[in-house]
Order: structure tokens, then C-alpha cells, then sequence
RNA sequence: GUCCACGUAGCUCAGCAGGAUAGAGCGACCGCCUCCUAAGCGGUAGGCCGGAGGUUCGAAUCCCCUCGUGGACGCCA
């Protein structure tokens, strides 16, 4: 049973207002001693024609109020304060996630429907810096999430596998160009000539002539441009993989912009027919005057299509091909404008796809004051950051095991560190809103104290290690639906039921907002009331038996609770650290 | 100039389809390991929720104005 609607249900009786508005009134007080559910009288005092508090009062006083699983109802001022029954919401909450173990949260909101999530996609040739981590996290979050809400989730890594740099590129690479280094590692040879080649450009126009050339060319398909730049986007790709497979990342596939290049031509001629093209300062744009954007460029004045050409012949090949109900794209906030007007351009065309498209902006990752810039050379490279990550973690917990004489080999160390020191960096991008900017800090992101990746995966491991020593004396948790978890109804086993029973909703919301920061607030209050439970409580000291087994539960429940959360952040736990 | 975000504790952020005494984490200070992992826990200090007005029984939350910061404003993506 659900105990919010189970209250709802018991106003809606005694007020005769309907379900669906005593739910939206309902709310959760601030205060502990104040219950667990409230239900404000304001709405009811203009056609009561009677003071707030007063009904309250005449409310809290029907004997109607009388169920096992309340525990008392009680006028707090213009509130109606409902206590739930400890015991019994425990046993409700517990049960159902030991019976669902990592399956908790899991719905059929989406059943039959398909998101696509188009996210990472990262530019050919340039460096995979802790910028392009933002998009990434946030799109395998969002990804999981969606899957756990039972979508069928398409991934999407939309490669910046396309323009004149590649001219640029073949240029270079044939007057520059170094073999071996390109083997050993492509994504710096390829920068290496990138960044020569501007600081020549300068002082040689033909530079420019022969980029641009080379780039005619690849679009005219000429076989050894287009095998160089095949060899580069190969290249970068083997790369880049290594990264997404050490995160656990994974594409359903790699269609760059290149592969909707092929598709702009019929996007011209569709919006041609439909006489929405009109020419302005010898571009072909559309005109967006009735949806407050500005105009939306289809030609370029020499003739050639646009990236926002190449976006909206994507939108239709993936609404042919996979008919989906969303359409999000995780892109940085910068280019809000330019989905508003692909969008508005689709609309505009007549296509009700158009509304099933999302833009899901983020924040700019930056140091201090000055933006990441390739060609400045201040960025930090997203490997780089991990790799220090992973190291610090390493030395903590090996230190750790030291002290603790554990019996781990240097391997299951590395393992963890790995683990750990992964999710510390992921989770410092989920923490808060997907909007706020993330100033980069190394203290920050080495930082493994408090509201951290660390924390919660600390959290886990101790309590595993608990569940651990009780099986070998011989204790196990109580089962899914057993009487001896209505024990847990002290105040921290108590706080700790309710913050466990948030997560699934947590879920819809991070889904419903695509903000993933729901799913990881709602984690680290889970660890948060544990912690708190386990300083104060022994689970393994008592003489109670089966305060113990209940306790035991509580713990199994936290750790699939945490483990589901985690999951869905992209951050992975550990047994030990 | 136009448009869009944001401005909450020293710092990083929650809270904003209006509601009870505005919450966390970090940092600071003070405590807690003969006891299940101290990457933990408790406590103290710290706020005219940028400013002014309006709507309302009630505003951090909604509206208007203002200041500040950042971003976007056609042939790059």
C-alpha cells in the first residue's frame, strides 16, 4: 500500500473534496515531530466558511481516523497531521525492496515507448577534455534512468565527424603529418597538426586554398580524402571508446554528422515544396517570426547546407526509423537558440515530431573565470582526471587496509580504487541541478568527504561488510514480509524507512525534469540516515535476536536502495574499501 | 541593443505548480574510535533568500521594475 494515497484517500472521505486536488495539496512537513504527511486546511475555509484551524481541529477529531496504520492524526494550527504507524510503514517499505532487490524503483511508466538520448558527441580529432564529461554523464544517467522507467532507450553519439576542418586536417596531416605518432596516439598527433596549421595559416593564405580544397573534395567523395578522414574518425573513435568502456558507457551508434550530411539535400528540397525557404543576404533561411526565434538558415550563401540542416534531417530519420516519444538532446546551454529554431523549423513544417523534441542544456564546466579552450591549451583532459582520481582513491584505501590488516591483494585494490575513484569524479557532475555551471577544482573533485561518490559507495561497503559478519554468526535478514520488521520503528530506523521509501519517486521526477541530480540527492539522503542509524544504534551488539534480523533487513534494504541509486548515476559500488 | 538563465550561510548548492521555525555539504570551532570500516557521527557559530514595489490570509517561491553575473543573438558546431 501506498501510505501518502492511503491519506489522501482518508481527507478526500471526510472533506468531499475530490482525490486528484487533496494529493496536489498534500505535503510533507518540515518538521519530525510534526508527522509524516499534512494536510493544510486553507483551501477548505472559503466554502467551510470557517477558520483554518478550526477545521483542523473538527477533522483531527472524526473517529473515522481509526486505522492500524495510523498511528495518530492530530491538528497542528491550520495542518491536519498524520503519523503514520511505524511498524507497519517499515514492514510495507522493507518488504517491498527485499522482495524487488535491485529491481526497486523499477516502472512501466514508459512501457512501449521509445526515448532517443543523444549525448558525448565529441568533435574527431580533439581532445576528450573534463567539458565533454558533462554531456556524457549526464546522457548515461539520464539513459539508465529512462530504461529503469521501462523506455526503450536509444543512445545516440552524434560525432563531430563533419566539416572544413577536415580539410584542414588533410592539409596538415600531408605536409606535417607523422605516421607513427598517429599510431601511438592520434588524438595528439591530430591536435598537434590542428594547432601548426592555424599558427602557419597566418602567414600562408594557400594553407587556407588548399584546406578548402581538400574539403571539397572529401564531400565529393574523392577516395584518398575521404580514406584519411575515415583513418581519422577511425582512429579517434578506438579512442574514445576506451573511455566510454572504462565508465561504462555504451552507443547504440556512432551516426556523426557526417551520416546526416548525406540526408540535408532532401530536408532543402521538403521545406522548398512546402515554399518555406526565402532567401535573406543570399542565404536560404526560414523565416520563425511567429515563434519569437530568429530565422533558421538552411542554405549557406555559397550554396551549402548547415549544421542546423544536418540536425533537422536527423530529427526525420530518427522519427522514421524509430518512431520515438522523445527526442532529447543533452547539448550544453549555449546552443538553446539553435535547437529552439530546428525545432520551430520542424513545427513550422508541419511535422508533430517537432514537439517531441528536447534540448537538455547544462552548465559550462570552467576554471575560475575563463572558459575550457582547445586552442588555449587550458583544459584537462577527462583521462588525466580520472587517472588522479583513481590514484588518490588507491593510496586511501590501501592505507586502509593496512590498518584494518584486510587480506585484499594489490588487484582488488586497484579494482576498487578504480571504482571509487571513477565515481567521485562522475558524481561531482550529478550533484546539482544540470544547469548550474561547474567551476573545476582539483580540491573539489578530490575531495571524498561528505556529499560524494565516496560517501555513498562507504556507506555501502560498510553495511555490506555488517551483512557479511551476521551470516558468519549465523545471523540473516529477516525476510520480505516478515512480522520482525515492524521493529523498526525507532527514530533513526524510522528516518531511514521513509528516506528509502523517496527513491521511486526520485526516479520519476529525475526522468520527468532530466534532471539526474534527483536520483543522487535522494541516494545521499539514504546514506545520510543510515550513517546516522548506525552511529547510534549497535545492529550487531544486542541481545535482541530479532531486533537484530530486522536490523539486518534495514541494512539489506539500504544497500539495494544505494546500489539502484548509484546505478543510475553511473557510478559503480564496492564490496569493501 | 534584444532575448534567455542565474543571484539563498564565508564557499558549493537544495528548497520555488505560494504555506508551519529557509535546509544540506564543505570550510571554521568543540566533541565522539576498549564497540559493526572515523571516507563516519554529534554539537556550536554563520541568512533583511541581490534591492524596491505589487498580488495574497500568507511570498525565497508568482507579477512588474531595478542592480549584478553569465550566455545567446544568421552563413562554425
Amino acid at each position: 500500500m501506498d501510505f501518502r494515497q492511503a491519506v489522501a484517500k482518508k481527507v478526500s472521505e471526510l472533506t468531499e473534496l475530490d482525490l486528484e486536488s487533496v494529493n496536489r495539496l498534500i505535503e510533507i512537513p518540515p518538521q519530525e515531530d510534526m508527522g509524516d504527511f499534512a494536510f493544510p486546511c486553507f483551501a477548505l475555509a472559503k466554502t467551510m466558511r470557517k477558520a483554518p484551524n478550526m477545521i483542523a481541529s473538527d477533522l483531527a477529531s472524526s473517529d473515522k481516523l481509526q486505522e492500524s496504520w495510523l498511528s495518530k492524526v492530530e491538528a497542528k494550527g491550520p495542518y491536519l497531521n498524520f503519523f503514520v504507524d511505524r511498524g507497519a510503514f517499515a514492514n510495507e517499505i522493507i518488504s517491498d525492496v527485499l522482495s524487488k532487490g535491485t529491481t526497486y524503483g523499477q516502472s512501466e511508466e514508459g512501457s512501449g515507448k521509445t526515448v532517443i538520448v543523444e549525448f558525448s558527441s565529441p568533435n574527431i580529432a580533439k581532445p576528450f577534455h573534463v567539458g565533454h564529461a558533462f554531456t556524457t554523464i549526464l546522457g548515461h544517467s539520464l539513459s539508465r534512468i529512462y530504461e529503469k522507467l521501462g523506455y526503450k532507450v536509444v543512445r545516440m553519439n552524434h560525432l563531430g565527424d563533419y566539416g572544413t576542418q577536415f580539410g584542414k586536417l588533410i592539409t596538415a596531416y600531408r605536409l606535417w603529418g607523422d605516421e607513427s605518432a598517429l599510431e601511438k596516439d592520434p588524438i595528439t598527433e591530430l591536435l598537434r597538426i590542428y594547432v601548426k596549421f592555424h599558427e602557419e595559416e597566418k602567414n600562408d593564405p594557400e594553407l587556407t586554398t588548399s584546406a578548402r580544397e581538400n574539403f571539397k573534395k572529401l564531400e565529393d567523395g574523392c577516395e584518398e580524402e575521404v580514406a584519411l578522414w575515415q583513418k581519422f574518425r577511425d582512429m579517434s573513435l578506438v579512442v574514445f571508446e576506451q573511455l566510454y568502456k572504462r565508465m561504462g558507457v555504451t552507443f547504440d551508434n556512432y551516426n556523426g554528422e557526417s551520416y546526416y550530411a548525406k540526408m540535408a539535400d532532401q530536408v532543402v528540397s521538403m521545406l522548398k515544396e512546402k515554399n518555406l525557404l526565402v532567401e535573406s543576404e543570399g542565404a536560404q533561411v526560414v523565416d520563425l517570426e511567429e515563434y519569437g526565434v530568429p530565422p533558421c538558415i538552411i542554405l549557406k550563401s555559397d550554396g551549402t547546407t548547415i549544421y542546423g540542416t544536418r540536425d533537422i534531417a536527423a530529427i526525420l530519420y530518427r522519427d522514421e526509423k524509430y518512431h520515438f516519444d522523445k527526442n532529447i538532446y543533452v547539448v550544453g546551454i549555449p546552443q538553446a537558440l539553435h535547437f529552439k529554431q530546428v525545432f520551430s523549423t520542424l513545427k513550422k513544417a508541419g511535422y508533430e515530431c517537432a514537439d517531441k523534441c528536447e534540448h537538455v542544456g547544462f552548465g559550462l564546466v570552467k576554471f575560475q573565470n575563463m572558459k575550457f579552450s582547445t586552442r588555449d591549451g587550458n583544459i584537462v583532459l577527462l583521462e588525466d582526471l580520472l587517472n588522479e582520481s583513481v590514484a588518490k582513491t588507491y593510496e586511501l584505501i590501501k592505507a586502509n587496509a593496512e590498518t584494518r590488516n584486510s587480506d585484499m591483494s594489490d588487484e582488488e585494490l586497484r579494482e576498487i580504487a578504480e571504482k571509487v575513484g571513477l565515481g567521485a569524479v562522475v558524481y561531482t557532475y550529478v550533484k546539482a541541478g544540470r544547469e548550474r555551471d561547474i567551476v573545476f577544482s582539483w580540491d573539489t573533485m578530490l575531495d571524498f568527504e561528505g556529499d560524494t561518490a565516496p560517501y555513498l559507495i562507504y556507506t555501502y561497503a560498510r553495511t555490506r561488510s555488517i551483512l557479511r559478519k551476521a551470516k558468519e554468526q549465523g545471523f540473516t535478514p529477516a525476510a520480505s514480509g516478515s512480522d520482525l520488521l515492524n521493529k523498526l520503528s525507532g527514530d533513526e530506523e524510522f528516518a531511514c524507512v521513509k528516506t528509502i521509501a523517496d527513491l521511486p519517486d526520485a526516479i520519476k521526477k529525475a526522468a520527468a525534469s532530466n534532471e539526474p541530480f534527483m536520483v543522487s540527492r535522494a541516494v545521499a539522503q539514504i546514506a545520510r540516515s543510515f550513517n546516522r542509524f548506525y552511529n547510534n544504534c549497535s545492529i550487531l551488539g544486542g541481545d535482541d535476536a530479532e531486533l537484530k534480523t530486522a536490523r539486518l533487513s534495514l541494512c539489506e534494504a539500504v544497500c539495494d536502495a544505494i546500489e539502484t541509486g548509484t546505478y543510475l548515476l553511473g557510478i559503480s559500488v564496492v564490496e569493501q574499501m
